[in-house]
DNA sequence: CGGTTGCTTGAGATCCATCAATAGGAGTGG
DNA sequence: CCACTCCTATTGATGGATCTCAAGCAACCG
């Protein structure tokens, strides 16, 4: 199984060597996908959930209209569906945003893996449970937030996502989306996303170029969107502790709130 | 355990005597709660899942700015929370929008019941993925879609919901939402709800007076709204079949397309 | 009866989409 | 190396969707 994939699970639970032996007997080997790509699954009980490894991609929806809505964005360590999903059920689809490499997931082995550790079934509940709150944050971004405070939130979001699978250095990380796939996620425009993005800039809060995002002040932009990682649900990320210790990470100056 | 949700779980899977007996076995007394109230629950390893009985009632978020987005509508046979709720993991607020009654089922019940039978194992699991689904339908909505093909949807797809446990009547159904509640929902002003009904009832497809909707023809509000039930995955809701069975249903004349 | 709540309507402001045009960069074939 | 194309980012102008503010009206209720 995919280390990254193990770093995120023990967020949600403690897994012990022999856990972590279960996990990895999982894996098979690797595949690898081109950007753009449609991610096929199959139907069948014999299924296999795409775990990500390497890339991004993401779950949409096509309108009749020609819109394109995203779903979910998925970085590496996110599993693409859950655990106990159904073999008859089909989904949204995926798609690659950039070029990916996934491990097939046999979906049964995971429900046994579940059944015989209580920590594992524990860890994998704590994942589905965290993407469904990923989700309904977005309910509320797209209800409720402005565009600019929508932009800023998705930032924050995918920091801490990237962090706890090591994709996070010197207050950045990279960041594949194109202006116009970032509209679709954001439900905007891609002229609106590039003026967000414009407002994010000039007030010194981050820089994007060459596909790497960077944010200069974490605590100021978390400030910016009302970002409240808790329904993140990682070890020890309440508000307060991201905000001072981005902070610290990103000024050099210790602030006591 | 209370008969809606029997209802509901029968569209996911086939549930024998025995199921059905163990599931009423999970029957708790049933509690009552007053119209807009918050439902507290416990987080504790002895937790209560509420499902709801009677009423209506929704989660929902409130920003700092002081703005509310109501992220799921709950209504009668709704399971409050997915059923390997984690017992330390918080939630988004629940509460009230009608009196409600709901029986508090105890959580470690489930999922024993859940490993008792491969049957109620497979009907909670579709349970909790239909819900997942309704909530991603409501980002497609959010991001895409103007403001009355928005609320039109929301009619159609509650239309459906409320059908499968029993409480829609005579194209119709009771539907308790203010304007106000309607608009927190949809992630518009109520002003704006108040001008989108308008619309929609001008043109002859709805009519809502004292809290009951009526819905005078399926398929053509169906079609405005490009509403596609599949999401729902209730048993043989296609997209023409639930289309054509209203058309029939609401005007007396079968079209066949 | 007065107070509250919910619905409706109008007017103006704001947010955001659409359309159109420009410019830069990356690839591609000659 | 150059012409060409495609894709992405950017900018301006305009219109549409939606919000906010404000007022009036109806229903309900103590």
């Amino acid at each position: 199984m995919a280390e990254v994939f193990l770093r995120k699970l023990r967020q949600g639970a403690f897994l012990s060597q022999q856990d972590e032996g279960i996990l990895n007997a999982l894996a098979r080997p690797l595949r690898q996908v081109r950007a753009h790509r449609d991610i096929v699954r199959e139907y069948s009980a014999e299924r296999f959930l795409p775990l990500i490894v390497q890339g991004w991609a993401c779950r949409y929806r096509v309108l009749e209209n020609g819109k394109r809505q995203i779903i979910s964005i998925l970085v590496p360590g996110d599993l693409c569906e859950p655990f106990g999903a159904l073999p008859q059920i089909n989904d949204d689809p995926l798609s690659t945003i950039t070029p990916v490499t996934f491990v097939p997931v046999k979906l049964d082995g995971l429900a046994r893996a579940a059944q015989s550790s209580p920590a594992i079934a524990k860890a994998l509940w704590w994942d589905l449970l965290v993407a469904t709150r990923i989700e309904r944050e977005l309910i509320v971004s797209l209800g409720r937030r402005m565009a600019p405070e929508r932009t800023g939130h998705l930032f924050c979001e995918l920091y801490l996502r990237l962090e706890t699978v090591g994709l996070v250095n010197d207050c950045g990380y990279e960041f594949p989306l194109t202006q116009s796939v970032l509209a679709d996620a954001l439900g905007l425009s891609t002229v609106h996303v590039n003026r967000s993005l414009q407002e994010l800039r000039s007030s010194g809060l981050i820089s994007l170029h060459n596909r790497r995002l960077t944010i200069h002040n974490f605590w100021r932009l978390q400030e910016l969107c009302s970002f409240d990682p808790t329904y993140l649900h990682l070890a020890g990320a309440s508000k307060q502790c991201a905000g001072t210790a981005r902070l610290i990470e990103n000024t050099g100056v210790i602030h006591v709130s």
